[in-house]
DNA sequence: ACAATAGTGTCTGTCAGACATTATATG
DNA sequence: CATATAATGTCTGACAGACACTATTGT
């Protein structure tokens, strides 16, 4: 009540002297802050099933366990946690994706043994066909708080979520398949999986790989070709029986959102 | 390929000399991690309107500023990041809620002129009627960066959109915003936002508040009364005219996920 | 009795599920 | 031409929207 909003001009321009003196004499070292990482569950369709990107650590803590791809902010590289989640998907796959989003952020005093620390979680859905390997002594996969190699390793998830990974690491990859799969039951995000090219055979399966349950052929294909989301490419697959016409990602950047989820049963 | 889920025992028990000797030898104070702060939208239906409580910033940057309240983890109180989320809705409220959920993680290099900082932005939900209104003064209300008094504002959402708010705040507002008015078209969220007894046509209205839209009425009563959602408390409430069914909040907890959306024009 | 609000009956439209049917390749 | 896979036709069921209708109170 005591503040009204025409009294305030524009944040940050201008900035008054008395601001710019506490900002000259501010130092971000005298504060401990929360240890901070972004962590990335990078997935990819490998032999018929959903993969997920570990690393093995080559640096304590937990070095030797395998973990999810992550590392600490550059200040000086990354723009935003989008950035930095991107860099990280790059040194690890050698490619870009538009399938690359936050899942939700986790922190507590436990889960890392260094301090209370907190990791930005993020999914990225690669083609697995599109996977540049990366040379374990490629400088840019070393980080400020990493100068060893880190060997990459991919993984059926339903046997990560066995293993035992580094850290709540087990934790942030059910995290981020829950995410994944809930997505999938109403939206067209599994497209992220998929070559340049592919039969809609091919990414019902990819679908039901994920979601662990069959679905209904007409109704897949009614969904994904009223919506737009995907478009023939004109060419046809030939395989031992009558060919399958080819498709591609329509309207790539699109959200694709259905009115209804997929077997809400 | 190197490494076999066999060969590593579960992380952390254990922990060899040497990682005992790296944890003893490591001090988080040599490295530099962003600017660590969790921000609240808390919302609450005052004067028939969706309001947000802001704060006015006493301590530079932005000071004067209005801004979603926020603050910095208190290592040694907070055991995770819902539990600063938490602390600071009792701060400043005076009451707990069910209905507190994180929203996403906003970090960047320029949102904060004291340098790389991240922003882990919660949203709560409170019954108005419940709010205690919180001493100025309160001790509770000082913060590791913070010692001086904080003056309380509920606004109408749609003003404070409006308004030069603090840092990115107006930003983090509406996506804080967004996410209860998606929320509302598939879920029975505004539950949160209810006093202890209510009648449907009461929580009707606080749908259409968020929403900006009318419903029908039978619609709205079918979906959340087949749900299970809300169940009669046996009272009635005397109007002017036919008196109305009081209602209370049914399985408190549970998250109400509906098949449809609503409005899905 | 009338006005105003609470609450119900019921029809329609949309879209996912089920499943039968037709189409088109190859060996 | 037999067979496997691709692709379509069409009926059903669940559930939101529309809207007319009935119910119950105070004045």
């Amino acid at each position: 009540m005591s503040v009204s909003t025409k009294s305030v001009s524009a944040y940050p321009m201008g900035g008054s002297r008395a601001e710019r003196d506490f900002l000259k004499r501010y130092d971000r070292r005298e504060f401990l802050a929360p240890l901070t990482t972004v962590d990335m569950a990078i997935f990819a369709i490998i032999d018929q099933a959903l993969q997920v990107l570990l690393v093995e650590r080559s640096n304590f803590p937990a070095k030797g366990f395998l973990a999810l791809p992550g590392g600490f902010v550059d200040e000086t590289r990354d723009a935003t946690l989008l950035a930095t989640a991107h860099r990280k998907l790059v040194e690890k796959t050698g490619i870009s994706s538009q399938f690359l989003e936050q899942v939700e952020t986790v922190g507590s005093a436990v889960r890392d043994p260094r301090g209370w620390s907190i990791t930005v979680l993020h999914f990225a859905l690669i083609d697995s066909s599109a996977i540049v390997p990366q040379d374990s002594s490629n400088a840019s996969s070393k980080t400020s708080s990493n100068t060893s190699f880190e060997v990459i390793r991919w993984m059926p998830v339903n046997d990560a979520l066995l293993a035992d990974l580094a850290f709540d690491h087990r934790d942030l990859l059910a995290r981020a398949l829950g995410r994944l799969r809930n997505k999938t039951r109403y939206t067209a995000l599994p497209l992220g999986l998929m070559p340049d090219e592919f039969t809609l055979t091919e990414l019902q399966h990819v679908f039901e790989i994920i979601l662990g349950v069959k679905l209904e052929k007409k109704s897949f294909r009614r969904r994904l070709l009223d919506a737009g989301a995907v478009e023939e490419t004109g060419t046809v697959q030939h395989g031992v029986h009558r060919p399958a016409a080819m498709y591609r990602v329509a309207n790539i950047g699109n959200d694709f959102v259905f009115p209804r989820a997929l077997e809400s049963t």
